[in-house]
RNA sequence: CGGGGCGUGGUGUAACGGCUAACAUGCCUCUUUUGGGAAGAGGUGACUCCGGGUUCGAAUCCCGGCGCCCCGACCA
């Protein structure tokens, strides 16, 4: 893409009403658009992002045996009422509206309830089972206090799945391989090292749910790191018989901030229960099914990725979430030599498909390299007067190459 | 939901109750520039969040509303 075309702007400084870095630098760099409290806008820069984090996670959910759907923002009260969540003293965060004929209706914060209801329709036999739905939604949640920019929003994007199981076994063992896939791709999108498996309050269906916490001073979560077995334990759980469960001594730990980007827990017959979602067994008796979720927020991802590595030139994007992989910046002179030269390095890049952004825009090389450097590209290709009268193995001709995250620079052939 | 803070050109800031609301940046035009946000000249852009009140006079003081931020609580 032509840089030219891209309608956004960078800004040096970001507007007052942001405090949190990965807010204030996605603005900066037009990656977002501020709407109202809680509420972003994704421009082009800030889409491409977020849809290279939802495709590592649609792959992994797709390798796990997920199969993708598209649920409804607008709630069918009645599924809640029979699950006894649609009161606002169970479920706090509604946003609840009212049709045109006085019907209420709620935005879905979650989809337990509404996807229990669909499976009614598809699973009647231990055939059907076991059955692994997953989408990506807006969730809406009317938050009391939004913060931390992108990361605690009242419109999110989220990816959903649900797990329905026919015994207790399957799902178990459904967990395990679900949990082996979120270490995947959190590894993929770049946090693995920094992500941490973390147990957390099970519910009343099984003792621990686990979180994927990401360490960053920017998180609302406190949690005990163990650094030798690569686990956590959050602190609203942190107590003897965890430890003993872990096998783990208290002094190995050592307190952190993080932020979860993950969970998956068990769910047991909870809403199969409520809602009636049965099967028939081999013997022909209908059993409750045994259902799981695990949930992965795309947008609070990309904060965290934002808070994780840039640094005081801007942001810097792992290759795999970056929107561009090569940052092209031509240092145009006034013979129309060099942007020929970019022009058809840019073309034949394209060709070749590779995710270029061409800064072709006709201002000064300083703002050129501050901008890159703001957007975060991991490698920026530099062509001017200089790198094509450069030699390089012999011939004449080249390319700059600078690394966004080291600052290390060399020259390649073009 | 408890506590605190803040609303002034697009953005960031300034202005004692008193002159035409100032500065920087952005944007536009021209000239000169062209490897780290270039230089000069000219120009554009604000009912000072909204509604009341006090006052000879309000961006400034008071009341109400709306919005935003922070701390805490909350976070299926």
């Amino acid at each position: 893409m032509k840089q030219s075309q891209l309608f956004t702007k960078t800004r040096r400084e970001a507007p007052k009403d942001e405090v949190s870095q990965n807010a204030q630098l996605l603005i900066r760099a037009g990656y977002i658009h501020k709407e109202m409290a809680g509420v972003y806008d994704f421009l082009p820069l800030g889409l491409r992002v977020l849809n290279k984090i939802v495709n590592i996670i649609r792959e992994e959910m797709n390798a796990l045996g997920g199969v993708e759907l598209q649920m409804s923002a607008l709630q069918d009260r009645t599924h809640w009422e029979t699950s006894g969540r649609w009161d606002d003293e169970v479920l706090d965060v509604w946003f609840k509206t009212r049709l045109k004929n006085g019907n209420e209706t709620g935005l879905g914060t979650t989809h337990e309830e509404p996807l229990t209801a669909v499976m009614k329709d598809h699973i009647r036999s231990f055939r059907d089972l076991p059955v692994y739905a997953y989408q990506f939604q807006t969730k809406f949640r009317n938050e009391v206090r939004a913060k931390s920019g992108i990361m605690r929003g009242r419109e999110f994007l989220m990816k959903d799945l649900y797990s329905f199981c026919s015994t207790k076994a399957e799902q178990d063992y459904f967990y395990e391989k679900a949990k082996a896939a979120y270490v995947k791709i959190f590894e993929r999108l770049g946090l693995g090292e920094k992500t941490y498996l973390t147990f957390s309050s099970g519910g009343s269906f099984s003792k621990y749910s686990h979180e994927f916490q990401t360490l960053t001073e920017a998180g609302e979560d406190t949690i005990y790191v163990h650094k030798a077995k690569k686990l956590a334990i959050n602190k609203e759980v942190l107590n003897e018989e965890v430890l003993s469960d872990l096998g783990i001594k208290r002094e190995d730990l050592v307190e952190k901030k993080a932020v979860e980007v993950g969970n998956i827990f068990n769910l047991g017959t909870r809403f199969s229960d409520s809602l009636g979602l049965v099967y028939n067994d081999e013997q022909g008796k209908s059993q409750p099914v045994v259902m799981g979720s695990y949930g992965i927020g795309p947008s609070r991802v990309m904060g965290t990725i934002v808070e994780t590595f840039a640094d005081e030139k801007g942001i810097v994007w792992p290759e795999a979430v970056a929107p561009f992989n090569i940052h092209l910046i031509g240092l145009f002179n006034n013979s129309g030599s060099v942007r020929a030269a970019a022009d058809k390095i840019y073309r034949d890049m394209t060709s070749k498909g590779v995710e270029v952004l061409f800064d072709d825009r006709d201002v000064s090389a300083g703002e050129k390299f501050s901008d890159s450097d703001l957007i975060g590209i991991p490698t920026r290709y530099i062509v001017s007067e200089k790198t094509l009268a450069a030699t390089v193995d012999g011939s004449i001709g080249a390319i700059e190459v600078k690394d966004r995250k080291t600052g290390k620079v060399e020259m390649i052939k073009i």
